[in-house]
DNA sequence: CTGAAAGCGCTTACAG
DNA sequence: CTGAAAGCGCTTACAG
């Protein structure tokens, strides 16, 4: 570093004053025709370019806003930044990405860094609970919303799909099937409105909840194999299952291929989350899909409007979108068609 | 911004001057314990977080990292950044993500957006050739090392897989299997070495070269597609298709289902990369696959080298990786039988 | 053991 | 139409 020209450096050069560069490179004031031309004659001669960290500080404005994410090579997460990325690269912000793995004290850690580089804004899809600097953010009036995932305890500005809704959907679709006896693998975040989904779906059809058919795990293909072998253990296993992330959705895959399982022959399975190989998978998969982009983008165009602080009146400040049932291969009847077969053979054999 | 506590704040609230209070935070100098203790005491009070934007200015360093992909959404890049993480965060530095969606253009934006900011290092995978801002980077010495693909015409730092081999391999598989009519998906980078290793292979097994077997594109889905498409829609189309990057591949697992083409049974199959999903889809893939996180790992130590201006003499400026070919189901020689099968029933109903 | 002050590279009222 | 100079929030020789 430091091996730059400065703004002094062309200044002298062209023989005028910083202020004059200043103004011509940030059209701020007006300046004759011939000095403007002169000073970015040099400014290009010179290969000068500015120093944002020197305008930041002058400013306090670094024109960057900061995202954290739990998990960047989750497929969800990368359509979200492409999202975010499409709404505010336009706009002239730069994006620094931080990555949590779902620990949430290297989300505290991403906060602080994020507050010390002074970005503008902050979108977040938080992992843990309320912290003292997400408190300080809320309190100093950083602009930030959530995204994908709330904070108990602290109100903040959230965009999210409607995540009950989709469990519903997802649940209920798998009940029209014959289900009665659903596993539910869950991540540590987002977990409550997904299982209310998935409660009431089982309520208005008149079906008992068997918590025994709960798996908690946090988002990853780990906890979703893990949690489909769990299940199929069980005394009386579920004949469906709902993995409640794309992630999970994989990992359940990958027990059923290990445990000999054929799909939606032995177990259906529904997943949340759309991926690009879902559709060609064998079987394809039947998912409960979100409008990934749109939310990344109502995320970044609503911290635009906190960062231009607009009357926050008007600003709706929880965006809620709808999920959309995908319909494919994994969970058709004939799943259920092949239990009833096993109990009958189970109890012939008895 | 500026609504937090500065130094001034806090050097005026313990008594001291505000070069003590940034020598016990950055235990840069002796302090007595107790007024140590006291500005400690003080900062926690005030909750103030140093500005790392001041900082950046006054030492011209940042500790930031930047990174430039063309596309976050492929998992070899979440993959490298992964590792680019894994060993650069330990060391302190914060990473800062450019995605250029493959444009040379974003990507000169991207460099000169790092450029500004002052990052002490940056990691890319170039698209595109030589440019202005990369010229000047280098010129003025900015560490900076490329990854995966190499520029045209520019020396410069660089850790990548080893093409030629890797596609070497592949190809040679596909051969050993009986295939003599082999397609190859290229995407715009990265394309040389893997062309040659694939026809290192042919003529090393006096096969010949046929140029209407292959097909150029961007490293996208899309470009699979529509390749493999082209492809078999060829007077005397490829028994086999050898696609150079993940998305390609799955791009020509969509056409062949389009086109309602078995693999391995009508078309063998072979990738570059390998994915989450590849060893449970039907069928399991047959790829070659490059250690990305060691890759990533390698350009970020690399990197630190640089950054950390130690006698360049020792550093090895070039490294490659060797790639590992893994059989699965997608390239078995049934396909040729396969192949000549359709080849007799041809000439007797002709 | 600690402080006063210059300096990092910009922007921007204040003057003229 | 343009310049001199203060200020953004830190760090760091220079003194004592």
């Amino acid at each position: 570093m430091a091996k730059g020209a400065t703004i002094h450096h062309v200044a002298k050069k062209a023989g005028v004053s910083t202020a004059t560069v200043s103004h011509v490179l940030n059209n701020t004031r007006y300046v004759s025709t011939e000095t403007r031309e002169l000073v970015l004659q040099v400014v290009r001669e010179l290969r000068y370019y500015p120093s944002a960290v020197a305008r930041g500080l002058a400013t306090q404005e670094t024109k960057t806003v900061g995202i954290i994410f739990s998990d960047i090579a989750n497929p969800f997460f990368t359509a979200l930044f492409k999202g975010i990325e499409r709404e505010l690269a336009p706009l002239g912000y730069d994006l620094i990405l931080e990555n949590t793995g779902e620990h949430p004290e290297k989300q505290e850690h991403s906060l602080q860094v994020l507050l010390s580089k002074q970005v503008d804004g902050i979108i977040l899809a938080p992992t843990g609970q309320q912290s003292p600097i997400l408190q300080l953010l809320k309190e100093n009036g950083t602009p930030l919303v959530l995204v994908d995932r709330s904070v108990q305890g602290m109100d903040l500005p959230l965009v999210e799909v409607n995540n009950r809704q989709a469990a519903f959907a997802a649940t209920s679709h798998l009940i029209g099937d014959g289900h009665r006896r659903i596993g539910v693998i869950l991540g540590l975040d987002t977990t409550t409105d997904r299982l209310a989904g998935y409660m009431q779906a089982l309520e208005q059809n008149g079906l008992p909840v068997d918590e025994s058919l709960f798996y908690r795990g946090n988002a990853s293909l780990e906890t979703g194999c893990s949690g489909a072998k769990a299940l199929l253990a069980h005394a009386a296993p579920p004949t469906a299952i709902f993995t409640a992330n794309n992630l999970m959705t994989l990992g359940a895959l990958h027990a059923l291929r290990e445990l000999g399982l054929r799909c939606p022959e032995d177990v259906a399975l529904i997943g949340f989350d759309d991926t690009d190989w879902a559709s060609i998978f064998t079987p394809p998969l039947t998912v409960v899909q979100q409008p990934t982009g749109e939310i990344g983008r109502a995320a970044a165009s609503l911290l635009h409007k906190l960062m231009s602080d607009k009357g926050s009146a008007e600003i709706s400040l929880r965006q809620t979108f709808p999920a959309q049932l995908i319909v494919r291969g994994s969970c058709s009847p004939a799943c259920l068609a092949n239990y009833l077969k096993r109990q009958k053979d189970d109890r012939l054999t008895r």
